[in-house]
DNA sequence: ACAAAAGTGTTGCTGTTACACCCATGG
DNA sequence: CCATGGGTGTAACAGCAACACTTTTGT
């Protein structure tokens, strides 16, 4: 056969992270079917836009800036996954600030969900993102640090970071361990700056060592 | 937009471990565009079969029986990536043992080649074994031991296993410590055979401890 | 007897775990 | 002054790296 014909989408997994857990960005579906569902941001796509493009255009369709991390997820092709036909979906991890998109959500119909508490979903959507938060949480244990990266842009303080690096191995870490092994590693510096915010004593703020963790590949 | 139209192809890379190196089957292509390069087995497929049956049909094309282990590796979207057109690869990473594929190869336009020593390749083969075999050896070295019982289903030596190892992780490994991280994880088992073949002393055979590998991941 | 490859143990080092008390702030 | 959360050091242990000589076979 030399020639084929086929129905593409690509679905965004939109990512950040927030009070030590991992969330996903989600859309209330406008039309049938699964009108009123939570469903993955995406579009159909044809043999004339790069799956770069679209991913953009979903993402800026949503909010009005760029996202600074992506890569690809897996490609889901199962017959019936779309009403009975064959959809193939492409998928694409984004990772992005929560209060970024925060600020500028005057957008009714999107909302974070924990990974982990996620909503009624349409279609096979809720086993796309069992799939794919799995695999980022086995990147994450396996050291593939560069996602924290763009995970933390900004300022954090070492028990928001801890709590979520807890989240995703699935265990429990003594807080000194913990500092101690990120501090060996050279992989964050020390602001100067303070969160007041929390109950206590105010925590350091620290930001990640960019240059530390390139190809900081177990 | 709610419908699309896109060209798929499925695309097989097709390993095994031989001589200590990784190996990917590719067949010799007997049509234009690119008569006479080395590309991947695939087939395009169309939206009535699935990934899974399009991948046992172009492995048995190649021999008539069944592989043992698959999983998806990356989809490769470019717009021009097939003469100027966007056709889509799926990959499926097939992982099996060489001797089994040796025995039956009566055609001659399919053959073994060591990932680090490619010939030339039609369309964007090229890039896509580079990025896939990389991913692989990311896999074995982050002790995803699965893909090991595999790659080894039958009786082996330790040097052949360490040397596989060492190529795929990139750097060399002492003897002793090789075998004593492989046994304090209880991976192996002796079989009791001695191999004779090697020039020397005859080496001890062992097979792996399935029970010992599943979800053997760092 | 020699060449080729396999087999084997010990020591130091390094990274990991386990563990508990004091400090800075807000109410 | 009390509740809340943040910050810190040490000692035992385990896993990892470095290292060289002996054994078994074929020729």
């Amino acid at each position: 056969m030399e020639n084929s014909n086929n129905e593409i989408e690509n679905l965004l997994v939109i990512c950040a992270a927030d009070e030590g857990k991992l969330k996903v960005l989600l859309k209330k579906r406008e039309k049938e079917p699964y009108y009123g569902y939570w469903v993955l941001p995406g579009e159909f796509i044809d043999s004339n836009i790069t799956e770069e493009e679209s991913t953009k255009q979903i993402f800026n369709a949503l909010v009005p800036f760029d996202y600074t991390y992506t890569f690809q997820g897996e490609t889901f092709s199962d017959l019936n996954r779309y009403e009975g036909r064959r959809v193939i979906a492409l998928t694409n991890i984004v990772i992005t600030d929560k209060q970024l998109i925060d600020l500028k959500k005057e957008k009714e119909n999107i909302e974070w969900f924990d990974v982990d508490e996620l909503p009624k979903l349409g279609f096979d959507h809720g086993k796309i993102i069992e799939k794919i938060s799995t695999e980022l949480k086995y990147k994450i244990a396996c050291n593939y640090h560069d996602i924290l990266i763009y995970l933390f842009p900004s300022d954090f303080t070492l028990s928001e970071l801890q709590t979520f690096y807890e989240s995703m191995v699935g265990e429990e870490i003594d807080r000194r361990n913990f500092k101690k092994k990120i501090t060996t590693l050279n992989l964050i510096t020390d602001t100067g700056v303070k969160d007041t915010l929390s109950g206590g004593r105010p925590s350091t703020l620290y930001k990640f060592n960019i240059e530390s963790m390139k190809g900081t590949r177990l």
